[in-house]
DNA sequence: CGGAGATACTTGAAGGTTCAAGGACACCCT
DNA sequence: AGGGTGTCCTTGAACCTTCAAGTATCTCCG
């Protein structure tokens, strides 16, 4: 994934030269790469196939279904679930016309929106919890070890403090 | 991300019953798929504002650079860069049409295309090849200490060993 | 009060991915 | 030879996400 060869060519003043992947660099991020693509995707296919849902939305109605009220604020649920607002309101939009969701005026504010969960997309979210779970299990909590999970939480932590308040290289 | 209840209504016979995520495996969880939110999104925004390029289109370019010959059979490709066939080749479509790829039949069956990279797709990936190590090094190697790097090595063969030969959750 | 500027959300179009179907060719077996 | 079956790849439609506006409302401040 990677040019091959660390060019000894000439950089602009200022530019640092690129300091390339190492043997092992590249076998880690090659992997990484892997598990980004695929782990995704089979999350996904699951929830396609067995009710209709993407990762997406799923993770869209189960944080309402969890939410006391089951209800939120549009911008607080984007910022949630780490979507856009525009993300989140084309699929609130899609959501509604299953009769999952429902709009409803914030109030205090003229210019916010709740999206409330309907008793049917309640039901829809239990109905679709086992066999996410069930895939979460065995696709991730069944392949690792317990000292691997707590690795791996760290290591998700850390690349977090990187990406979620902070902008992509840019300075904040 | 979850049902909050672990209710305890009945199932169906043969059916165990879901095991739910515990507070840590919640964590853990939550924090996965964060990452698996954020990290692609900043790659793909990296690369679609400084090459005009989409992770999955720059992979394709760059496994192609690397492979002697600079080309591929299309299902080979596929294979590498995680895709599936269609995808690959509505792909190699939109990268024919830029002229960094061209599309010839493989010899010996008469079936097959490959994919070659023309001088200019690689003049492409060499010029977008800087910019997308600098981002890969800031998000991921330079977040992570060199204990966390092998952990995190053998935590994604963990998880590939489920993801990349074997079907999802059925019988192969 | 009134206007400038920020914030909350929506919308339409453009682009990418998936899914299901289809065309061309290879392979196998009789 | 030749018909059934499987493989390699493409295609079009449906769906989802992003991007760039656009609308409505709030906030601040003179």
């Amino acid at each position: 994934m990677q040019v091959l060869e660390a060019s000894s060519k000439r950089y602009a003043d200022g530019m640092e030269p690129t300091r390339w992947l190492d043997q092992d660099e590249q076998q880690l991020w090659r992997r990484l790469v892997a598990v980004l693509t695929l782990l995704p995707a089979e999350f996904d296919a699951q929830l396609q196939r067995d009710a209709d849902l993407t990762q997406f939305g799923y993770g869209v109605l189960a944080m309402l279904s969890e939410t006391p009220g089951r209800s939120r604020r549009m911008s607080e649920l984007a910022a949630l679930v780490n979507g856009s607002q525009s993300r989140l309101s084309h699929l609130i939009g899609r959501l509604e016309r299953q009769g999952w969701v429902r709009r409803e005026r914030a109030e205090g504010d003229g210019r916010g929106w709740r999206a409330v969960l309907t008793d049917a997309g309640y039901d829809k979210v239990v109905a679709a919890a086992p066999g996410h779970v069930a895939q979460v299990r065995s696709l991730v909590f069944d392949a690792l070890t317990p000292t691997q999970q707590s690795q791996l939480d760290e290591i998700c932590t850390a690349l977090l403090a990187r990406l979620d308040p902070p902008c992509p290289g840019s300075a904040c």
